[in-house]
DNA sequence: CCCGGCATCACCCGAATGGCTGATGCCGGG
DNA sequence: CCCGGCATCAGCCATTCGGGTGATGCCGGG
């Protein structure tokens, strides 16, 4: 069987390097291309659609998760393996939506990597364990948090700091309202002030995305 | 002039790689070992006396801030060049403090890179750019942010929904106290209430890292 | 030696908050 | 067709907040 080829695209060169450095010593794999934001990723998947693609989700200009989204609108049918630092990310289960077919810490041994590129280019899903733990977890609780659209405004801004009387003048709505915004809230967020639900809303990647 | 040589000390085994391979395949470096954490590293750096160690500061098990400070309080005299990933990091300046040489971004080119190792084996500082310029405006302004430990540490209750009385009691303070330290807060943080301040808690990394 | 920052505390007061009860209209699914 | 979730609104009320003013003690740097 031929090699699989692959595609590494993270904003780091060392971790480029240290990732081409280890595919190009080990027999059974060709690094096609490396890129460094997720727009480049792109161009380059939809020329050389390589077998799969190792990619960052964390990116400067053109993150991961829109490259993703953008790969499989093109119906491009390289197999994308997310390799990330941190587990702790809330865009796992997007970026599984998105299309990746696995998706494994950074600091995983090597031959688990390799074997993750094998499964994926086989078009199997993998998952680090940690990752998977996380997903299945996710899947087994109803999404207990989701605040409906309106809540989520209010939310956003009481983190500004702003007043409910102001938020039912920036909202259009009576301050009254708002007040029943926020009181579903704090049910939803299992919290009974505005402060700690702001935390809770930066915990669950409710709020900081900017 | 001998080799320089060299202590890799990341959590990440493919980091770890690129570096490795990046500086064994230039003449000039020795790579002495590697350590995965902050308690290795210590261990290793006292027994090898590496010129200079290149590590990460967000590490599990041994944070890289606190090998730093140990291995100035040891007097061991490799220089500690800190590779990291984030420029967002709120340690540059404690970890500059704790004795680091050298201080840059991991997605800094090679040549860079090996400029730096060759600069800090001369005992010279060596800053990213981006570090360099938030360390002089650092400098510059009085530190507009930064909250004394108590200032953080309500905060934090804060964060938590915790109430002003409830913090008194948590903290033995009394309330008026509490209130003293959130007021001052909130004046650090250019907020008028409590959620706004857990807000920038979190957007500028005081509050998140549990 | 004095000043500034930190940490501590007190008192007052008006405004904002959060809980509670209750109500209406719309919409989509069972 | 009815129920549950969303979005809207009202009024009441005890508590909590946040601002303002003022004060003390400690420590470290200039």
């Amino acid at each position: 069987m031929a090699d699989i080829s692959l595609l590494l695209v993270d904003d780091h060169p060392v971790v480029r390097n240290g990732l081409r450095g280890m595919f190009e010593s080990t027999p059974g794999f060709t690094v096609l291309a490396e890129a460094s934001n997720g727009i480049e990723a792109v161009e380059l998947a939809a020329n050389l659609t390589p077998d799969v693609i190792l990619m960052d989700l964390r990116m400067p200009g053109g993150g991961g998760l829109d490259a993703i989204t953008e790969l499989t609108r093109r119906g491009i049918r390289s197999k994308v393996l997310v390799l990330t630092t941190w587990d702790t990310d809330t865009d796992t289960l997007p970026a599984i939506e998105a299309g990746a077919t696995g998706y494994l810490l950074k600091d995983a041994p090597q031959d688990e990597l390799f074997n993750a590129v094998r499964q994926a280019a086989a078009g199997r899903t993998v998952l680090s364990p940690a990752v998977a733990s996380r997903l299945v977890s996710a899947v087994r609780s109803p999404a207990p948090s989701p605040l409906a659209a309106r809540e989520r405004q209010v939310l956003e801004l009481v983190a500004k700091g702003t007043s409910n009387r102001d938020i039912a003048r920036e909202l259009f709505i009576s301050e009254a309202t708002v007040k029943t915004h926020l009181s579903h809230v704090f049910t939803k967020l299992g919290v009974t002030d505005r402060a700690a639900a702001v935390a809770k809303g930066y915990e669950q990647g409710i709020l900081g995305r900017d």
